[in-house]
DNA sequence: CCTCCGCATAGACATCTGTCAATATCGACC
DNA sequence: GGTCGATATTGACAGATGTCTATGCGGAGG
């Protein structure tokens, strides 16, 4: 099982100070997380969803993969701690959890600034 | 040979409006490029040095992997655009480049705001 | 209770990736 | 021009990754 990874929130700006190899091994997983033009449509499409949620039935019919193939995205962006899972009734629903995402922006941003 | 990447200042944040596949097949290696825990080092060692450049003689140094896997590393962070290589005198520089990193945390902030 | 539907898991397989040792290249300096 | 020092390239190899088919599981409805 993969940790939460929400133990990023620390780090200062790439730019700022070279980073710890402590550090880069916390957060190079989120950003392989990421790193995949599925996961990043995913994301995508969860995230620019109504409340930033999305159901998996959804999900499937945006992709030309066999159901499985998604499946295994999704739970990849789950492990990561991108994602949080509710099942609502029959269907299973993903929202995009804002920090993460929020942490790494910050991370890579003001390099040129 | 890899396109320099610099097809991304486009993107409105991911959580805007759901990413194109074109897009994320764009995207996907500029970040694959930045997740690994050395390339993750290496671009921070090189930003955060004077000038946001530093010598291949200094990095090889700073981690306990062989020359040749740090030239690789380099290689690829070179080919994603991220850095720009110049040779000076029997010494080989990288200088970060800012522009995609700040249009990657374009992409990602706003998710949470 | 049996079946169907939505989703997850397991297993298999080809490809990609990170690493190293060995070798090449390219200047500088004697 | 020969040698040496700094990087890059090549080839090999183990392990990770993305995809599929087949199967499992759990709830809803007949």
């Amino acid at each position: 099982m993969l940790e939460p990874a929400e133990a990023l929130a620390c780090c200062p700006p790439l730019a700022r100070e070279p980073m710890s190899a402590a550090a880069a091994e916390r957060i190079a997983p989120l950003l392989k997380a990421i790193a995949d033009p599925v996961r990043l449509r995913l994301l995508s499409l969860i995230a620019s969803h109504a409340d930033a949620e999305a159901c998996v039935c959804d999900l499937n019919d945006a992709f030309d993969l066999s159901q499985p193939t998604i499946s295994h995205h999704l739970k990849q962006l789950h492990a990561a701690g991108l994602l949080e899972r509710e099942k609502r009734g029959v269907w299973v629903y993903y929202r995009a959890v804002p920090g993460p995402l929020r942490d790494l922006a910050a991370l890579l941003g003001g390099v040129g600034a």
